[in-house]
Order: C-alpha cells, then structure tokens, then sequence
DNA sequence: TCATGAACTTAGAATACATACA
DNA sequence: TGTATGTATTCTAAGTTCATGA
C-alpha cells in the first residue's frame, strides 16, 4: 500500500523528530536493552500464547469478535469502501526544506548544542544584537489583565487539587439578585468596550477613566450540583436572512434556454452558483447530491424539465454574486459604517447574556443560514441541501424565571425548557446528519473557561500517573489475552504519537477517517529494519477532517511483534485492534486514573512538549523576536506532534517573495550606512573636531538600527518558512496549557501581547492572572 | 453489553478586518 | 487614499465522551 505513495523524506524526519521529545522513548530503550535475554526468553512463551488465541480463529471463520456482525460487514463492505476510499485529501506535504531545518533544529537542541547551531543557520545573527526587550512600555499599553497580586489566588496547592466549590446562592436568590441587578442597570458589559471606531479602548485610555473591573470567576466557588447555572437569560438566536430574489436581468439557462425558476428552486440554485469557483462543484458526489436535493424544491413543470445539471447554466447568477462581492468591497466609508454599526447593534443585542448575574459573551448567536453542505475530505453528502432552519425548529434554553426570547411574528418555538445541567442556550437539528447544533458561550465565558482549566488540571494528574501507566502498558504488552495486548499497543500508540482515540463511524455517513483504535490494516506497514532503524511501524491514513497521518516511527520489538500478531490472517480492510474500540479503552483508562480519557493524553504530551521545548529553546540572551521565534518553534513541535496541517496559503510563495525583496534591499541599505561609517571614521582621522566625531556616532547608530530591521525581517522570513504548512493556531487554543506560556513570558519578560493575541487573552484570562514565572505544569 | 443520542471540544477553511505600503 | 497583504474572527464540520435505555 505504501509503496504508492510518494512520501518526501521531510516528512518521515517529522515523524521520528516529533518522538525524540518524547523522553520515555529513549529510557524504554535502555531498559529495553538490558532486558534483552529476558525478553528473548519471553518472547517464545508469549509468542506461543497468541498463537494459541489465534489457533481459534483460523480454524473457525474469520469473523472478528468486535462486533458480533461488524466484522463480517466490513468483509462485505470491503469493495464498497475500495470504490469510496477517498483519495489522500490533503498531503502531508510538509516541506523538505520546513523539516530538514526544523528537525536538525530539533535534533541539536536536544543534543544540547543550541547555541551551535544558531551560530550556524539563520538565527546567527540574533545572538550578537543584545537589544533588552522594553517590558514596561509595551505592557502599559493595553494590558488590563494584570491584576493586583492580592486579589491572585493561592497558586500550586489549590490549582493542582482542582475541586468544584459549592455555590453561593439558591436558584431562586439568584434570580432576584438578577432582576434587581437589572432594574439598577448594574450588570455592566464585561468586554472591553469600544470606542466610536470600533478599536478597544487600550490601557492608556481607560486608565483615565474608571478601571474596569473584570470578573475573576476563577476565585469564586463554583456549584458541585451537577448544574451549569442557576439564572440564565438571552435574546434568543438571529435567524437567518429571508431569501431576495435574484433581479430579473440575472437569468438561469437550461440547455441553453432561459428559464425562470420557482423563488425555491431559484434559492438553491443561487446556493450552487454561489459556489461555482469552488472545487466541490466539479465532484461526482457533490454535483450528484445537489442535483437531487434541488430537484426537490423543483415545482413540477421545473422537475420534468431540469433532468440533467451539465444543462444547467448558472453562470448569470454567479457574475452576479461577485459582482455583489465587488460592489460591497467597493463601498463608501459611510456605507460600510453602516454595515458596521449595525453589526455592533446585532451584536449588543444578540450576542450577550446573563448567566448568573454576570453579562457574557454568545459565541455563536447566528442560526447557520442554508446553503449547499460542505463536507471535508470524501465526504458522502457534500453537496446535499443545508435547510432553511425556521423558529419551529429550534428549542430555547433559559431561567423559569428569566425573560423568555420572543420568535419571530406569526412563529412560536419547537419548545422553550429550563435545563440548568446543560450549557447551551438555543439548540436545533440539522438535516444532513441529523445532528443537534447548539448555541453556546464563548471561549472568555467563566463555564467555558472553568472547563478549560479543569482539562489542564487532568493533564497535570496524569503528569503524576504517567510513569506508572507506561510501565503498565508495557506489562501488558506481553498479557496472554489478546484484548489487553491490543489495549496496551493502541494506549502506546496514543501515548507515543499523540492519536486520536478513533471511534467507530458509520459506513456511508462521512468520510472514511480513522484514530487509533479504528486503524485497519491498510494503515500501517511494518519494517523489521528501515532506513537503518530496526521495528519500523508506517503510519499512513485519513484523520479528522481527513488530514493524512503520515509518520514512520521505529517501535519497540515486542510492540512490532505484537503488530504483526493482531495483522495475522487479516484483510487489508479489518480492523487493527478487533478487541478493542474507545469504549472498552476509556474504560480502562478511568480505572487507572480519575478522569483519564484517551484524550488527556494528547493535551498532556502537548503542554509537556511545549514546556520541555520552551526550556530546551530559550536562551537567556536571545533578543525579543529570536525569544519568540523559539517559542514560536516550540509551540510549532507541539503543531507537528499534533499533525495539525493548514493548506499552504495560495499567496505564500509571492509573499515570501516580497519578503526576500525586503531583505535585499534592507542589506543594501545596511552595507551603504557601513561604508558611510567607513569615511566619516576617515574624516574624523584627517580632522579631529566634535562635529566629525558626532557624525560617526550618528552613522554607527543607522548601522546598528539597520541591523536589528534586517535581523527582524530575517526572523520573520524563517518564521513563515517554518510555519507554511503547520496551523499553530489549534494546539495553541484547545491544547497547551496557557499558563505555561504565561510562565515563559513572565520569567523572559516577554509581553504576553506577544504571544497571545486580545481574543486568546480574553479566553486565557484565567490562565494570565494566576500563572506567576515558576508555574510547572 | 450495545446502540443511540446528547453535549461538548477540536478543527481547518472562509471571510472580515486591520495594517503596511505605494 | 487605494490596494495588497497579513491577521483575527467567524463558521460550522468532525471529532470525543458520557448518559441512557433496551
């Protein structure tokens, strides 16, 4: 199977550079070597246990004992899925260059010759420009979550013990607390305002005026009831626009005829014209899904006559909407206030509520408008028919006590309820896999947040447990009963490259994407010896979003040999670990530890990696941008671990381009300030007087200030280099601990501006008030 | 024990907005 | 001031996990 693919060698070192910051790695070996005649000798006894399971299966039929008929399905399902089994949706196309670089980086780093290397690759240049980092002045500017450390709760002992206090108040205290809050208007806006330009008023500003308080809901105590809240009060959702229909000069043709289409058949026509530049609308599956869907909204005459999409001319329609698209990009300033203020409106009435006496913020109070579904990767319904969702679709979530949303005129709601042990505020089902989407608070909201916070805390107990796991999984390797040993490879796995746990999908629902516990076969190739390696595992499959896992990782010999047990007998198309599925492995995990899922392992080996690489990365005399080029590079081994990919933006090579044009003509100008240091240091020698020695000071000065452009242009460049096809963006948000980046800019003085920008301040506000520079995680 | 539904987190793409530069 | 470019925000799909009920 491997054998098609053209991998690049970048991407095999991504693999196995990712791992060598897994530290166990390295003390399993030794011990793995001392062990060795041990092991040997375990080896055949263990070796004749399996074959003993196995024996069952080859003499009875080939079903799996997963599931009773799973098994035998997918046998059935085996030519199916070949013709659905998507094409590789997304390379792993890390660059050779991206991961030549950054795995000698990484490789150097660990090796402790960091400093070797930056003396001889890009960074080079850093190291000599000593420039101190101006903590203060950029600090002052708008940092308004710096509070007094007497407000600053006890940090370590109460933070590692994470437990839900009792709340303070009754349910229906809190609602008369809320109503008269709201008859003395005293429930103030927690988002920082905006002023008339729509900026964020900074520090400067407001310290003029009264501080803001911001509520630190972090050291109050919290409810133990199971309940989210006890008062909670909202606008209700705003629905989508109603459909305009298209002027009549925007016309539809159909085997080269004008047709005037039905309002409904126009709209989701307008769905597809609105798409034509996109690549879905060339896809079977899409063209066919959306053929047969907007047949449906076809009035008779329409459907008797439409037979066949190739017929279809959408193009009017298409100009149409891009000429729209100009037009509103080419609006007056005072048109696009408009637009702006009106926004803002929307978003002042929609977009807060009131939980618990507190205003916070909606993150998605828009219902999802209609429109053509777009699935990632090979997607069975890409292209079928978003519905319209209308008021009687959607169920309200709020108080008894509160100020219930109105629906629409002439509408009602499917149901307004009360359910205090749920979050979210609106909820409906959408119509292409029958799924709810939920209305819920933003990332800055205290129930958001109180649940990022207690996801770091598990992380950092599992910290604790994570030897005696380890050692427990390695035990179980050599387990007589098939379904640990699969247990103990997948949690390996898991452990050691960060998977995903993988549940089972329905066939024919979405893509076909694995994790790990429903890797088939087909994903893996093993090499008793590669590359110079021995017990090479290739990894090579569709994960979520059908990103492609692409990774060669030398395993341990027992893992390899159990590999190649579970592989015994098996199509390409079974499952890897027919024992086991996310179920009967969370189980497990929640017995070794509380709260442990297979996902803890992924924040957990994240934030570990970043606080190791932060340490390994930083040196001390680093200026500010090459401190965050390293930090930029640590939270980047966490990305690559994490295997989170973005397409290569379609203008990175012109912008790089223009980069590199910077970089020249900065270096010009850098080499005519030397030379003009050169003869005023010439001058002065022929006429020693204060003006000439002035003049080499000022010039020596140019020189200097031209360096430190040309260093931070260059530090950019590498930057962007590195990072073209890696999203930082998602490890940075949901799985690194963010009071250790805290720690890292307070121990290094580094603004946190710097590194997390207003929304990400806002969503780690927690993390920012209590972390101080020692914070281990 | 298993299937299903519900609730919630995680994810990359698309789009809106801000800023730099000519 | 307009345009190009980079960054922030929004959008919503696609995961994981847990509860429930047969």
């Amino acid at each position: 199977m491997s054998g098609d693919h053209s991998h690049n060698d970048s991407q095999i070192d991504s693999g196995s550079r990712v791992n060598d910051s897994h530290k166990h790695k390295d003390k399993y070996k030794d011990k793995e070597h001392k062990h060795k005649d041990h092991k040997e000798r375990e080896n055949s006894k263990y070796g004749n246990s399996d074959h003993k399971e196995f024996s069952e299966k080859k003499h009875g039929e080939k079903e799996r004992t997963k599931h009773k008929d799973g098994s035998t399905d997918r046998h059935r399902e085996k030519d199916k899925r070949k013709e659905i089994k998507p094409k590789k949706e997304k390379e792993n196309g890390f660059s050779r260059y991206v991961f030549s670089l950054y795995c000698t980086f990484l490789l150097y780093t660990i090796a402790g010759y960091i400093s070797d290397f930056k003396m001889h690759n890009e960074t080079k240049c850093l190291i000599s420009i000593t420039s101190p980092p101006r903590i203060k002045s950029e600090l002052n500017n708008d940092d308004v979550y710096h509070s007094p450390k007497s407000l600053k709760r006890e940090r370590d002992h109460d933070e590692t013990e994470f437990k839900p206090k009792k709340i303070k108040l009754e349910n229906d205290k809190v609602d008369k607390k809320a109503k008269k809050r709201k008859q003395d208007e005293d429930i103030k806006p927690k988002k920082t305002q905006k002023n008339k330009k729509g900026e964020v008023a900074d520090g400067k500003k407001k310290a003029k005026k009264e501080p803001e308080e911001k509520w630190k809901w972090w050291e109050e105590e919290r409810a133990t009831d199971g309940s989210k809240w006890s008062f909670l009060e909202h606008k209700g959702p705003v629905m989508a626009a109603p459909y305009e229909p298209l002027p009549s000069n925007v016309r539809f043709f159909y085997d080269g005829k004008q047709m005037k289409l039905s309002p409904e058949a126009e709209e989701v026509a307008t769905f597809f014209a609105k798409m034509l530049d996109h690549e879905y609308t060339t896809k079977d599956t899409f063209r066919k899904n959306f053929f047969k869907d907007w047949r449906k909204e076809m009035a008779s005459e329409e459907k008797s006559k439409i037979t066949d999409l190739k017929k279809c001319n959408f193009n009017e329609m298409g100009e149409y909407f891009k000429a729209q698209s100009e037009a509103r990009k080419a609006m007056t300033k005072d048109d696009k206030l408009k637009i702006k203020v009106e926004n803002e409106r929307l978003l002042q009435e929609y977009g807060f509520c009131i939980m618990d006496n507190h205003k916070e913020r909606i993150a998605n109070f828009r219902i999802e408008p209609p429109g053509l579904f777009r699935g990632r990767g090979d997607h069975p319904k890409m292209g079928m028919l978003k519905r319209r969702i209308r008021p009687e679709d959607i169920i309200i979530n709020c108080s008894k006590g509160s100020k219930h949303p109105k629906s629409p005129p002439g509408t009602k709601w499917k149901e307004v309820r009360h359910d205090n042990k749920v979050t979210w505020l609106v909820s409906w089902t959408e119509n292409i896999q029958g799924a709810i989407k939920y209305i819920m608070l933003n990332p800055s909201s205290r129930i958001k947040g109180e649940k990022d916070w207690q996801k770091y805390e598990t992380a950092r107990n599992l910290k604790k447990c994570v030897e005696r796991l380890r050692n427990q999984y390695r035990e179980d390797w050599k387990s007589k009963e098939m379904r640990i040993r699969q247990r103990a490879v997948a949690l390996y796995f898991i452990d050691k490259l960060a998977l995903r746990a993988g549940n089972e999908k329905e066939e024919g629902e979405s893509a076909d994407t694995v994790g790990c516990c429903s890797l088939r076969v087909e994903h893996i190739n093993l090499y008793p010896e590669k590359d110079g390696q021995d017990f090479v595992v290739e990894f090579d499959f569709l994960g979520k979003d059908s990103i492609r896992y692409y990774n060669k990782v030398p395993v341990e010999k027992r893992v390899f040999k159990n590999l190649q047990l579970f592989m015994e007998n098996k199509q390409p198309e079974d499952d890897l670990f027919d024992r086991l599925n996310t179920s009967i492995l969370n189980k497990h995990l929640q017995e070794l530890m509380d709260g442990l899922t297979a996902k803890v392992f992924r924040t957990y080996n994240a934030s570990i990696t970043l606080q190791q690489q932060l340490k390994e990365l930083t040196s001390p005399d680093e200026n500010l941008p090459a401190k965050i080029l390293s930090y930029n590079r640590a939270n980047r081994a966490v990305a690559i671990l994490c295997n989170h990919q973005r397409a290569q933006p379609k203008t990175f090579e012109k912008s790089m381009q223009n980069l590199q044009t910077k970089i020249d003509a900065k270096k010009d100008q850098l080499s005519d300030a030397k030379r003009d240091v050169k003869s005023a240091k010439a001058d002065l020698k022929v006429r020693r007087d204060e003006k000439f020695k002035k003049a080499v000071e000022t010039k020596k000065k140019a020189v200097e200030r031209l360096e430190e452009q040309l260093m931070k242009l260059e530090v950019q460049a590498t930057d962007r280099e590195e990072n073209k096809q890696i999203a930082l963006g998602t490890s940075k948000l949901n799985y690194l601990d963010p009071r250790i980046s805290v720690a890292w800019c307070k121990k290094w003085g580094i603004p946190i501006e710097k590194i997390y920008n207003k929304t990400q301040r806002e969503k780690f506000a927690w993390a920012i008030d209590m972390a101080e520079d020692d914070y281990e995680f």
